[in-house]
RNA sequence: GCAGACGUAGCUCAGUUGGUUAGAGCGUCGGAUUGUGGCUCCGAAGGUCGGUGGUUCGAAUCCACCCGUCUGUACCA
């Protein structure tokens, strides 16, 4: 037997995704949302390329075969290397670099685009991905990182979140370095171990206190035997660190009536150093102002157990987190986590021009979001009705255009509609196709209504109702349900009518649910 | 990256201790019905059994390696 020839096989690269309809209206949905926050604070947009250098993007140099994992890179014909942009930050850096002169600082503004990273995806993550960001560039004062703070706020509210259902969690990487030298690695030395011990605090909503233990200590073993090195730290240095990711807000651990001091067991065994001091003084600076416009801690909470960014955030860090349980399609609750954060990030913009440029902005993981929002029937529900159908019955091109003009004066009235444009020969297939494409209406004129100036207007919806009723398939053909003859010249207000009435029953069905 | 589980038609899955031509349901397409969706009936298409190599007279089945999916974990700007 000969050997068929080898088709091509259709695969998409794994960890990317094609958007359907559904989901494509619903992140326009989403994204309008979001832009009417941001633009409403004042901030303006601004786009830059997928395409960035590599050495521009931060820490990955060109100078091994592949830059780096985690990043998509390629070489110019140039020999230069270039990457696909893993967040939005770092080319917002190089474009105000680029373009310092021009910039009026501070510079308010917001992009959302798509970033990829090239790691092991898993559900609900993936390899490209949406993000939308808003940065302050060129403002060095806290209450930059206050109104960041309130932003995102008003953002998750704009998304139908209500309060309470999400938390904007504060927290400063001064106040962490503060702990860290606190308990003994403050050493040039100790970088590798501070990034372990915060780490393993970034773990504590996913590993519990137990687990953060394991990881601050001798290591942890996972369910499939897999081992992680720990920290060895200190059994009091353990117990610190405990005491504050299981603290909800800064004023359990700290007295600051009087002199700072540290209100815990653990915690009273060490000092209050300056580091610590500085950090906790930008955060009741910043929980003044957003309590000063009205943003109490049930939207906006000091939390020193946040942990973000450990590479490049040098002050503020904050995130939303949702509070209410997300599930899966198979009903399971999941830890969500975070759908967006930021932070200050003073350093960033300094790399190219050697000036100091203090920035700091968010990011919003749109995709997540979405994730969440739909599982929460916030979101795409709103559905977009079908395009009516007009059939055909005969192919001559002045029937063609006579059903063509019909299509043309729906449209003209604001309808959504289409002419059949398969096999017109089997007709029994365009009503299917109409079915399947979920028309509400089907238009239908022969010779004989062509004759008499008529139309044939077929309510499918009421349709399909009444097929549960009929077994036959002679009387469901000839008693022809749901259909009304109309007039030619009535043909747009006849459709707008039963349009009117069908979205009438769908607002019932939803009210009587 | 590390550890484990899994991989048979578009989808969900059968397939005996290794034994002839690998099956079912759903879906798809065609017909009954060339001017009416659904139901019903009839028929058809669709498979390198994830890939490669090995053991064997003989492999979907046993072995090795690779690829992919899922779960956990590491990394995550």
């Amino acid at each position: 037997m000969a050997k068929k020839p080898n088709k091509l096989k259709a695969r998409l690269p794994r960890g990317f995704v094609d958007r359907s309809a559904g989901d494509i209206r619903a992140t326009d949905e989403l994204l309008g949302r979001i832009r009417e926050v941001y633009e409403k604070y004042g901030f303006d947009p601004v786009e830059t390329p997928a395409f960035e250098y590599t050495d521009c993007l931060g820490k990955f140099l060109p100078d091994t075969d592949r830059p780096n994992a985690g990043v998509f890179s390629v070489q110019d014909d140039d020999e230069q290397w270039m990457s696909l942009r893993y967040d939005l930050t770092a080319p917002l850096a190089r474009h105000v670099s680029e373009n310092i002169n021009d910039i009026q600082l501070p510079y308010r503004t917001y992009r959302a685009g798509w970033v990829f990273r090239n790691e092991k995806p898993g559900p609900g993550r993936f390899r490209q991905f949406m993000q939308f960001d808003a940065d302050t560039v060129g403002a060095p004062g806290v209450q930059a990182d206050a109104e960041m703070c309130m932003m995102m706020s008003d953002t998750m509210e704009a998304l139908g979140i209500a309060r309470g259902d999400y938390v904007i969690r504060v927290n400063n990487r001064k106040v962490l370095d503060g702990v860290l030298e606190a308990i003994g690695l403050g050493g040039e030395e100790d970088g590798e171990r501070r990034l372990t011990v915060l780490r393993a605090m970034d773990k504590h909503d996913k590993f519990g206190s137990e687990g953060v233990r394991l990881l601050l200590g001798d290591g942890r073993k996972d369910e499939s035997g897999d081992f992680t090195a720990g920290a060895n730290l200190h059994p009091d240095a353990i117990e610190a660190i405990l005491e504050i990711l299981d603290a909800s807000a800064i004023d359990d651990l700290i007295d600051y009536t009087n002199d700072l001091t540290f209100k815990t067991a653990a915690l009273s065994k060490f000092a209050i150093n300056e580091h610590f001091e500085a950090g906790f003084t930008e955060l009741k600076l910043i929980s003044d102002l957003v309590k000063g416009a009205g943003y109490m801690s049930d939207r906006i909470s000091i939390d020193p157990s946040v942990v973000r960014g450990l590479e490049y955030y040098t002050g503020p860090v904050y995130e939303a987190e949702l509070l209410f349980d997300v599930t899966n399609e198979k009903g399971e609750v999941v830890q969500f986590g975070s759908v967006g954060g930021g932070g200050r990030y003073d350093g960033l913009v300094k790399r190219f021009t050697g000036r100091d440029v203090p920035a700091t902005g968010f990011s919003i993981g749109v995709s997540r979001l979405m994730t969440a929002l739909k599982n929460l029937g916030k979101l795409g529900t709103a559905d977009v009705v079908a395009p009516v159908l007009v059939t055909v019955m005969d192919g001559e091109t002045a029937a063609l255009a006579r059903y063509q003009k019909m299509v043309q004066d729906l449209r003209a009235a604001g309808i959504r509609a289409e002419m059949y444009q398969g096999n017109w020969k089997k007709f029994g297939n365009q009503l299917k196709y109409a079915d399947r494409r979920d028309c509400p209406i089907a238009i239908i004129q022969g010779s004989d209504e062509r004759d008499a100036g008529e139309v044939q207007i077929k309510d499918l919806i009421e349709g399909k109702r009444l097929s549960e009723e009929i077994t036959d398939n002679v009387t469901w053909r000839e008693s022809r349900p749901a259909q009304i003859t109309a007039k030619e010249d009535a043909l747009v207000d006849t459709v707008r009518q039963l349009l009117a009435d069908q979205a009438e029953d769908r607002r019932r069905a939803i009210e009587g649910r």
